[in-house]
DNA sequence: GCCGGGCATCAAGAAACCATCAAGATGCCG
DNA sequence: CGGCATCTTGATGGTTTCTTGATGCCCGGC
């Protein structure tokens, strides 16, 4: 999501519908960047990256349909496809072409913002959550694949151990206590265990830490709990 | 074999239109469970793991749009809401409760079928289904032409073997748990057989390991999942 | 120098988990 | 109806992981 809403590029050439348009959707909040023609359409898409494009596909200076193929070679970008024409073959042939649905016209205003509202959830769930990885020094944490990987090799680490990294790698840099660790990892009625976070501690440093005995990566804070560095600072000898 | 093509739960009370749907759709190659009722669908929805939903608002014993909202919460499935209310707000409703298309009857058959097409195309997007092939090791999988050759010979797998390695394919590297294989392979309603996910992951060792003992494909994630390797590092005994 | 608290490490047993075999159950085909 | 492929389900033995207790280190206070 972007500061302004969603960026909607409209393709329409009829200055009434786009000016009805316009006015609607930046009503919603959203952002609008406006093509008249498949050339202007294409150069939009290009420079613009729109997260959907709203097509009418009666344009004046080319097929809409083959412009949604066009934009289909190089973008998943969600097409919603307005049209006059109503004809059944015309639907089958703009949604094999790409696009993600088809509205004929006249169409309520609620309707289409519903149907919007569809197509960002399909792209928003396509796109998945950002894949959070984390890099400390020879360390390389991808929480998606729930894999770690240190100096090129990839390493096993039980149950508890990736619990235990994978909550100090979301919270890079930050400290955190015993009781918390201890209340994320094994529950709440477990933080008084402070013996089981050093334990499974000393495991996952033999695991990831070139010298377990001086910890570059997992670091102790004494009295308090553990850290996670943030980044690499050369460390004494 | 019955497992060609795409499982559709069809949720229609009526029965003269069930009769033509179950025909048409049968016709296109697509199996078929249905059901007359909300119980009856959800039933379906969790024991069937249908590949796509297309659901009548129309139904006796209940809403169609709570029944669009319990299946979302278990399920991604494409649905389709077909319904002979026109209304706005109708629409609006289904769509914002999980629906991911609505046709208002009396509909076309073929834009049914091209309505149908971008639910596929969404869920499999969705999915991750970008690469067609994935090679790990002497492994190939080709998942457009559900093809599996191991080191050359072709393999065959049963139903249940090939969905878990497709899904284990669709996500190479990425750690999986028996709950997500459970719920994509068999449906929802069995996230808690592990022991299936177990026998079955034996077969396919059997089928695709060079040594099933030394598994360096399908490796184990004690107390997690399993997980589909994409890098071959040499491992060792 | 001696003591005590917090910490790291080791190791053994318990518990949880996994692989595998095989016998029934099921559904599909002719 | 019988044969075939597949899936479910139970039983068994092996493996990994977790817990728990024992031991020794570091460091500051006294």
């Amino acid at each position: 999501m972007t500061g302004g809403g969603q960026l909607v590029l409209l393709v329409e050439d009829e200055a009434a519908m786009r000016r009805f348009l316009r006015a609607s959707l930046q009503a919603q909040g959203f952002r609008l960047v406006e093509a008249a023609t498949v050339r202007e359409a294409l150069i939009a898409v290009a420079t613009h990256n729109p997260d959907l494009v709203l097509l009418d596909l009666g344009l004046p200076d080319g097929d809409g349909i083959a412009l949604t193929r066009t934009i289909r070679e190089g973008s998943r970008v969600p097409i919603l496809v307005v049209s006059a024409r109503g004809r059944e073959s015309d639907k089958v042939e703009a949604l094999d072409a790409g696009a993600d649905d088809y509205l004929t016209k006249p169409f309520g205003m609620n309707e289409l913002l519903a149907r919007m509202r569809v197509a960002f959830r399909h792209h928003g769930a396509e796109r998945g959550e950002r894949a959070p990885v984390v890099e400390v020094g020879e360390l390389h944490l991808d929480l998606e694949r729930r894999q770690v990987v240190v100096a090129g090799t990839e390493v096993h680490l039980t149950p508890i151990e990736y619990k235990i990294l994978a909550l100090l790698g979301r919270n890079v840099g930050k400290l955190l206590t015993h009781q918390q660790i201890l209340e994320e990892v094994w529950g709440p009625a477990y933080a008084t265990h402070t013996h089981y976070v050093r334990v499974h501690m000393a495991e996952l440093r033999k695991k990831i830490e070139r010298d377990p005995a001086r910890p570059r990566i997992l670091v102790t804070e004494p009295g308090v709990g553990y850290r996670l560095r943030d980044r690499d600072d050369a460390a004494r000898g």
